[in-house]
DNA sequence: GGGATTTGTGCAAACGTTTGTATCTTTGCC
DNA sequence: GGCAAAGATACAAACGTTTGCACAAATCCC
């Protein structure tokens, strides 16, 4: 591999000239620095970047960890990420951490070690409080937190508007004709799902209602599944969902029961996970917008993770699976 | 940050020392190395990755390439690797080209400049050889190919079993009882497309049967859509498609026709998307085994790269779409 | 034209680790 | 006890950049 060093004795210069041409620094003649950049195509030189970061004390790789990139939600906050980071100059190094918390410490660290200039994180569910994130990151490299953020840690946060998001959906349903509403409310170790739930209770509050039952800790098709049956028992009409892989499960046993929807009963998912225009029927989602989360949470980090909340508004999907009314034919 | 010479001074030895000690090398007393390994860790020490990369001229750092991380089969192929060499101790640098050449060549160059000491690479569609690869890794660091192979490359290649899989999901068409099969065929510019088309083709050739169309470089649901409403025109009553999307699209356009599945029109799709088991019907698909061909070429990378190509078997799933003889009843 | 300023380069030290060689200490053996 | 061999540690030079400081050359100003 060609080095400054070689290019410097190529053109009968000094490696610190040569490395001031190419960081294009104001202090080196218009005629070296062509020279030099001339010289450098030549040979076909290539920066190394683990001894330029080595030196410069920091490197130009962002660490992202999420729980899983096979979920629709973080692939697509990683792209928007992506973009604007790579537009900076900056490379991404991805983590999962499968939901675990042990995961999550090894993502950490390896981050660390590797003196990437900073992490935008959204944590495990496992994960039940921040002080692992501190103590590993210190205050040396700037935190982003998006989704799924500790209020006790420092830094940035980028958050979907959980509260007035899971408030418009349940209005929705309140405005279709639903009178017995229930939710599938997620997991409750995290703030986002509590902020759902918070959203959810209002919206009936506000209606003169009261929520008709209430199912923490439902987040997969599995226990959506059950808990759709517990909701029909109940007297259930309708049923908010924090995610939509339990509403994908309710519906399932809705349609078991026999139940007509939307006629019937109305549902509607969190997330709008590709999944839920292909259904049959198509599920109704309260949408997160993932892109422009992650791109938030890549700026946010840009302009130096200051504290504070940027709160993203989410959009409500209507589907067939909540359109009691009609609202549009076909 | 705490160093291994502030580690030395600590003790009253030298650097060098504690970095034999730390990187377990033999040339070191027990009673020694224990008092580092002490010292390390009641001072927080942490190994500076980035001096010791430049030091030993490489990194612990695997890049992955692939066109998008939101496909539910490239997402588990990275899934698979990353076990495999999280367990090596290993990292995982993961790119994205979104299918574009441009993209693919700024991967190839963000991972050269990092240093990473492996690639792994599934190409982009814009790609239509590997000659940039080649320029861009040079022969330093090793690369290895999956799902998506330049023939032309060296190193080792992990591809599905193409052939055979379409080949099976094509002879099951058949003994279904379809008898004017089509296919739609993907990308031509993939080998792993045109093999699915071989096998296609071979099963009706060994069953003295003939394609009855063909719609190459149809791999989205629109274009699937487009092509099912032609296949229906030239009097086809069957399909291979060699993507799920394709045939989401291609059973959307049947229904809207009114055509019967399975009993009128049958169809197989590829990768075994999560959709297609909750469509309506279900969609039969011939599955990509995505997280077996992340370990294989992870651990083809720990053998070394070396040249050869390893088969990784398919496998047809049968669901609705396809099940004309109701080989499973419900 | 001479001193003061600006401009462009060179020098050399750092960043933290690894590693070949040299040096010192211990052990073993006769 | 003395010598050789092995065992343990120290020394110092890398790896390729960046950067403060020094220095030389060019420009400026009166």
């Amino acid at each position: 591999m060609v080095t400054i060093t070689e290019i410097a004795q190529a053109l009968g210069i000094t490696p610190s000239t040569v490395s001031r041409a190419l960081t294009g620094s104001p202090r080196v003649k218009p005629s070296t620095r062509q020279a030099v950049e001339k010289m450098a195509a030549e040979m076909g030189y290539q920066r190394n970047v683990v001894a330029s970061n080595l030196r410069r004390g920091r490197s130009d790789i962002v660490g992202i960890i999420v729980p899983r990139i096979n979920r629709g939600f973080f692939s697509s906050v990683i792209g928007g990420a992506e973009q604007v980071l790579n537009e900076a100059g900056l490379s991404v190094l991805i983590c999962q951490t499968h939901e675990r918390y042990e995961d999550e410490v090894r993502a950490l660290k390896t981050l660390r070690t590797n003196r990437v200039c900073g992490v935008l994180l959204s944590h495990a569910i496992e994960s039940s409080d921040g002080s692992h994130v501190a103590e590993i990151l210190g205050d040396q490299i700037p935190l982003v937190q998006f989704d799924r953020v500790f209020s006790g840690l420092p830094g940035a946060k980028v958050v979907n508007d959980n509260f007035n998001g899971a408030y418009t959906a349940t209005r929705h349903l309140i405005d279709q004709g639903y009178r017995h509403i229930g939710t599938l409310a997620g997991y409750m170790s995290s703030e986002a799902y509590v902020q759902r739930l918070e959203g959810f209770r209002t919206a009936l509050f506000d209606a003169g209602m009261a929520p008709a039952v209430e199912f923490p800790d439902t987040i997969v098709p599995e226990t959506g599944h059950e808990a759709a049956l517990k909701a029909l028992e109940a007297g259930c009409d309708a049923l908010y969902s924090a995610g939509d892989f339990s509403a994908l499960g309710a519906i399932q046993a809705l349609k078991e029961q026999g139940c007509r929807i939307p006629e019937d009963f109305g549902i509607v998912g969190t997330a709008n996970e590709s999944f839920t225009a292909l259904m049959t029927p198509t599920l109704s989602s309260l949408a997160l917008k993932a892109s422009e989360i992650g791109r938030a949470a890549a700026r946010a980090f840009l302009d130096g993770a200051p504290a504070g909340e940027t709160v993203i508004p989410m959009e409500l999907i209507i589907r067939q699976s909540s359109n009691k009314k009609q609202i549009w034919q076909k």
